[in-house]
DNA sequence: ATAAAAGTGGGTAAAAGTGGGTGATTGAGG
DNA sequence: CCTCAATCACCCACTTTTACCCACTTTTAT
């Protein structure tokens, strides 16, 4: 299993193309096929999970139950935004227009590692987050950790 | 088993005619021959099953006791509106008159892949069916992926 | 210090998406 | 039964996007 960490300002060209950072490029495994599955994540920032970490998901969505309305919604929310891309020759991906949209990325984005999978913030994006908790990082800590 | 993702806004022109998204073109399996199986969404759309995701459900189908008055009128809409079409050399298929009717498309469609079908809608009805969704995504995915 | 790997940028051939023409097929109406 | 219009399948043509290759600079490892 994948264990992704770490965090990287790397450029992202005008076709879109970025650099998966090499340190995270070690912890994907080759059941991954060098294929990423794209995403929206939680908050404004656009998410990849190699394909074998994806899966685990795709099984858990194939059992629900589609003639249910809001498994419907749910689904149509998680797969519309979804898409599949290669790692290319130069060990980058290309992410296309609407993440780039979506995450107000342009130029530089920050990657940052998060177990499963990769995250992409906008730089500012990102300082904005982290500035705008004011809990401070012990108290959270503390909370989520707590047995 | 075929697995398709994404969304795409693409063009339906005077004749019918809309292009499989490449990329969901790679999902689908070739026990599928080519062929789909057209039949209108559980919601304003049309949907669209390769033929080899569709024999699953005829099977269910199949299973229905049909001296059931519901089960008859549940069969009767998902068979009356079903429709074989094939790829043509150009990876389209066409949608016939009543297809369009009934989802409104005219001009631009929006094409979705859920899992084992791909639909279609008008923009402006796929815009309209998000927004009236007042619960947040989040909340949506909490309730419906909890364990 | 040198070689290898990592990160960045660009050119080009192939694929994807879009539109239209034509001859065969069908089906309704005379 | 025949005719004409509408529909469809097939082919070709064009534009845009993508995939693939090469090249260069910077960083890391030995």
């Amino acid at each position: 299993m994948s264990f992704f960490k770490g965090q990287e300002v790397f450029s992202i060209d005008n076709k879109g193309r970025v650099s998966i950072p090499a340190k995270m490029r070690k912890a994907i495994s080759p059941e991954a096929n060098d294929t990423f599955i794209i995403t929206r994540g939680a908050d404004k920032c656009v998410v990849a999970y190699p394909l074998n970490e994806w899966k685990k998901y795709e099984e858990q969505y194939s059992t629900l139950n589609q003639y249910d309305e809001k498994n419907r919604y749910f689904l149509r929310m998680i797969l519309a935004w979804s898409e599949e891309v290669e790692i290319d020759g130069n060990q980058r991906i290309s992410l296309s227009k609407k993440y780039l949209d979506f995450s107000g990325i342009d130029g530089k984005v920050v990657i940052v590692g998060m177990m499963d999978h990769i995250e992409f913030w906008n730089p500012e994006e990102f300082e904005k987050y982290l500035s705008n908790h004011d809990e401070s990082y012990e108290n959270v800590a503390a909370q989520v950790m707590r047995k």
